[in-house]
DNA sequence: CGAGTGGTTGACTTACATCAATTCCCGTGG
DNA sequence: CCACGGGAATTGATGTAAGTCAACCACTCG
């Protein structure tokens, strides 16, 4: 199957029990896993668990017991300065695994805040080192993963540090929308996009009003649209080149 | 042996040939290995490197096949826009893993580039998973290298997204500082400080000129000094305040 | 001694932040 | 049906932190 002809259901109700009947394992975004692998994934696995929209999955600068896998729904990762400023550090969609930076974790961590209603695998932290010893690959997945989340993180700090208002916004942009549109959560052109603009601006590293008054240019001059909590890119190619990004070709991803 | 006891060869010769004598192992910094996982990374490595102060140890936009070990020396990752704007994203000290992040590179990589004259362990990228195979316990010494660069990264994000210009810069002398400090480089107070002003700017996503009179108006308030390379804090708490940024208490790290 | 690199400083400009309204939207309850 | 309230979006006016430009200085190296 190609990506483009699988749709996610954008809101599945659950992480179903067995393992077997996952339904993202469905998609094309993910590496098939052998049947062995997927019960070793089985009995890691610990429940599941649902985060309604605006509510904590992690509350920042308390080390937590589980990890988790993103079953469905949208959240981000984030944390904030004592005074209260907000940095979003990466955006998390179905399939992203949640937790392994906290390993060994000393205290001063992230947060992770679901932004739609949210389903989630849960994993018990300690026998995370029993499935790196049982099933070398799935650790080498985890691995991956990881290495994938630093790449995006690595990307906005290149954008809060060196790009302007512009291209700031232009690069989140398209960057939400490919990673959605990856995941399957395309329909029509359009995806889901359940941020509001303090999201926004705690993204890019820039002000609520100015944030605004941007993207409001950007609309104005036809390069998107943004309505009732759905994102369509109009001119994705003058996006790409404003904001100086080009997300690379598909590639599926190990899904835990 | 307490951290606060080792002091690590400025510039050790070289990554010497069979791990065993390796010098880096002496560190209280890192955690211990056992004769046998100490075997398989001597296997796993495949000889050393030595890179010139301002050459790089990995091309930017250039997949690599090797993975390092940061011998002795210090180095940084980077990437850059194209026009040339440089956002450097993290700082490398001895017994930093390098290069993970391109497991499976896309081509939209990182660069990496020796700041002083450097040694390196090297690996090739081909025997990375027959080492999380044999090896899983170092497969998770591995991931968490990763997760800790990862936080790194983040704290940096953070900076450049929600600190002002006199946060910015107390943030970064103080983590510099204390990362030094931790890989046993510290002398009578110094710490060798291999990076100019440009270097610091595109750190902290600040201008050159900015950034020299921040650093100046900090020097002036008496927080620190810097001078022919060597680096000071004369106000750990009130940097750290300023900065609102608070190193964790040590613990050792793994080294492949 | 001249060239090159990095640091320092002042004058001026600008992109973004801050402040303060106003409007839009939507749910709620009289 | 409509008044009301609250959160989010929008906009204009004004302030300021940081960027840019252009010198000049201090070293080092050949």
């Amino acid at each position: 199957m190609k990506l483009e002809d699988y749709s996610a259901p954008v809101y599945p109700p659950h992480c179903p029990h067995p393992c077997e009947s996952c339904e993202l394992r469905g998609s094309p975004a993910f590496n098939p896993v052998s049947l062995d692998e997927l019960r070793a994934i089985q009995s890691f696995r610990d429940g599941s668990r649902v985060v309604e929209a605006g509510r904590p999955v992690i509350e920042e600068h308390r080390a937590s017991s589980q990890l988790f896998t993103l079953y469905s729904g949208w959240a981000f990762r984030f944390k904030t300065l004592s005074d209260g400023r907000r940095q979003i550090l990466s955006f998390l969609l179905p399939g992203d695994f949640i937790g392994v930076q906290d390993e060994f974790s000393d205290g001063r961590t992230h947060g992770v805040e679901a932004a739609t209603l949210v389903t989630l695998c849960v994993f018990p932290r300690d026998k995370l080192w029993p499935l790196f010893r049982s099933q070398p690959r799935l650790g080498y997945d985890i691995t991956w993963l990881a290495a994938r989340e630093e790449k995006m993180v690595d990307d906005n700090l290149v954008t809060t540090g060196r790009r302007n208002a512009m291209e700031r916004v232009a690069m989140l942009l398209m960057h939400l929308y490919r990673r959605a549109q990856r995941a399957g959560l395309e329909r029509d052109g359009w995806v889901e996009f359940p941020f509001n603009q303090q999201h926004i601006a705690d993204a890019i590293g820039l002000s609520l009003v100015h944030t605004n008054k941007t993207l409001r240019r950007l609309q104005r001059l036809g390069l998107h649209k943004l309505d009732g909590g759905w994102l369509r890119i109009l001119e994705p190619k003058a996006l790409e080149t404003l904001g100086d990004y080009f997300e690379r070709p598909f590639r599926p991803t190990p899904l835990i």
